[in-house]
RNA sequence: CGGGGCGUGGCGCAGUUUGGAAGCGCACCUGCUUUGGGAGCAGGGGGUCGGAGGUUCAAAUCCUCUCGCCCCGACCA
């Protein structure tokens, strides 16, 4: 390709809509624009790495027996109302009607449409495991869509389903998802971490996450050097111990005092000995007052599952109307039998604790578990800063990161519902077995570019760049230095070599500025060098050049190339 | 949905407090010079100041409504 001829816009200032470093730099470089909030048009160099993953994830897809199918985004709302999850999807699905007034959605995933086509056409057990894929729009009306391509409204989704007939083979299908998923993400550069995660709205009965770290996350997860990995959602530690002191039964006036900062340091008590008292309300209506260490943080997530229902915290005036207190001044104590009591965990039986009296201005001390009367105990505390591994006993790193794959076993959550059976060795109907296995694609160049951009632009793994190879002539209209610059492009794009030639007529700066800024893995700079019969050949990544005769410039590059991959094809 | 910020040529911004001729830098077009890290000089084109309504002799500027974008939180496969 020559540049000259290319739509590659590229930016030289920061866009004030952009924060991210991802975002920024694809901005920048030419890869994406936005057309609304969350939802972006990939430019040529954009779609170019997007195909180039789009392949490797066909060629893994393929190698573990996928079979790739294409289904439609425009799908009746009564297949989604089958599985319940018209509901549970909520505000989250666009929602359309047609000329008719017949509605519709427009897909969010596609289990029901998968699950359709199952129910109508698989019959026997001889029939499975069946593994489908497509790679695919999906559509999300997300309450805040952010980050660039991070979290968008309209995305590209491989998604992969398996069909099998008992769960010993969809453990089989989905170990081969998995290592599927681990060699798409080793060809494309990436460092992950595989993580235990909830499955949220998909159900089912386990998942698991690919993560790539990058300040730009959204989810925490919790790792540990021995290996064990999880979502904050779900993650579990050791918590640290707390150093309490024995205290009497008392009521304190405390004024004013309601941060478990302020309380902890007015009566004189580690923060670890203050039980934090929240009051919150399930979807039902039912008020739940979940308890715990002052020095943790509760996990909603945790709380939810604890609970079974959707949980919100409850207003200030819902708080003062149910327990007589205003926030800041709750606490366990004779509530047992107006509400729900949920103690973490991690709360000592012994600790004599401080909490909030119910009364305004004043807390009680020295009470204990036993004195709450009847209540339950969960986790449902989020891992913290120090906590200790529970595989190993070390300390656990607390790291953000970009969800870039998510696998499930979905078990027979669609496959019931909507009666998607088969008959097996006996003759006796059962439901499918299914699994979902998830990539977001444009995430994957996201992630790239958050892991291995440097302050000079992006700095693309070659199995995904747009370009491999970038020829800088330095001065388009010295003909030596062009006609060593064309030669090389054309023997170079004869060995099968992605190459960009920039034959603008720009200064040297503005073209290595847009080179580094592109990221091409290596750049071939054809200059001054031509009169002593050598190019420079640089590692973008690396930061090394050398010069190389003339001669041998191609045969380097592909050196360079072929060295380039074998870094990333292998394990 | 709660809180905050911002909408002025393609991009980045000033001007809004205190109403009085729409500006700057970059980019773009033409010419000359220059050619190894975002060139110099000269000339030039481009903006109903997000939109609607109002106040006023006069509105980018004040008032009301509205639309959009970004950030934090809630939410999120």
């Amino acid at each position: 390709m020559l540049w000259s001829k290319a739509f590659i816009p590229t930016l030289k200032e920061v866009p004030t809509d952009a924060q991210v470093k991802s975002h920024i730099l694809m901005l920048r470089a030419g890869l994406i624009r936005q057309l609304c909030a969350g939802i972006y048009t990939f430019l040529p160099l954009g779609w170019r790495s997007m195909l180039r993953v789009m392949d490797i994830i066909r060629e893994e897809m393929d190698a573990i027996g996928g079979q790739e199918i294409f289904m439609p985004s425009t799908t009746p709302l009564e297949l989604w109302a089958e599985t319940g999850r018209d509901a549970d999807m909520g505000e989250i699905m666009y929602r359309i009607e047609d000329r008719k007034g017949t509605a519709f959605a427009l897909a969010p995933t596609h289990e029901e449409v998968i699950t359709d086509i199952a129910r109508g056409e698989i019959r026997s057990y001889k029939e499975l495991p069946q593994v489908w894929y497509q790679i695919q729009n999906k559509f999300r009306d997300e309450p805040r869509p952010r980050s660039g391509v991070l979290r968008v409204r309209e995305f590209l989704m491989k998604d992969a389903y398996t069909l099998c007939a008992d769960e010993e083979q969809l453990h089989e299908e989905y170990k081969k998802q998995e290592m599927a998923y681990r060699r798409i993400f080793d060809r494309c550069g990436l460092q992950y971490f595989v993580v235990g995660a909830s499955s949220g709205l998909m159900g089912g009965t386990g998942s698991e996450e690919f993560m790539v770290p990058s300040e730009s996350g959204e989810d925490i997860i919790a790792t540990c050097e021995c290996g064990f990995a999880q979502n904050l959602e779900v993650a579990k530690s050791v918590p640290t111990k707390v150093r309490w002191k024995d205290a009497d039964k008392a009521k304190v006036h405390t004024p004013e005092q309601r941060t478990i900062e302020q309380v902890s340091e007015f009566l004189g008590l580690p923060e670890g000995q203050l039980l934090k008292s929240l009051l919150y309300i399930t979807q039902s209506g039912k008020p739940v007052m979940a308890c715990l260490r002052g020095d943790h943080d509760l996990s909603e997530d945790k709380l939810q599952s604890a609970v079974g229902e959707a949980v919100r915290p409850a207003e200030p005036e819902e708080a003062l109307k149910i327990t007589g207190a205003p926030i800041g001044f709750l606490g366990p104590i004779s509530l047992a039998d107006k509400l729900e009591i949920i103690v973490d965990s991690a709360v000592e039986d012994e600790m004599p604790f401080a909490t909030g009296a119910n009364e305004v201005d004043y807390h009680i001390t020295g009470y204990s578990l036993a004195d709450i009367g009847k209540h339950r105990r969960a986790d449902i505390r989020a891992v913290a800063e120090g906590d200790l591994c529970i595989a190993c006993g070390k300390k656990l790193d607390l790291v953000p990161t970009i969800e870039i794959g998510h696998i499930f076993k979905l078990g027979t959550k669609y496959s019931k519902p909507m009666g998607a059976t088969f008959l097996d060795e006996e003759g006796t109907a059962k439901p499918i077995q299914m699994g979902s296995y998830g990539i977001g694609v444009g995430r994957i160049l996201a992630g790239a570019i958050e892991l291995f951009a440097d302050e000079d632009g992006i700095c693309w793994p070659i199995t995904i760049a747009p370009f491999e190879v970038i020829i800088t002539p330095v001065n388009v209209s010295d003909e030596a230095v062009m006609s060593v610059a064309m030669a090389i492009y054309e023997e170079l794009i004869d060995e099968g070599v992605e190459v960009l030639l920039d034959d603008r007529e720009a200064r040297p700066g503005v073209k290595f500025k847009d080179a580094d800024l592109i990221g091409a893995p290596i750049r071939i700079t054809v200059g001054k060098g031509v009169k002593d019969g050598v190019v420079e050949l640089i590692d973008r990544k690396a930061k090394e050049s050398e010069n190389v005769p003339i001669e041998d410039a191609v045969e380097k590059t592909l050196e360079l190339w072929d060295r380039l991959f074998a870094e990333l094809s292998d394990l």
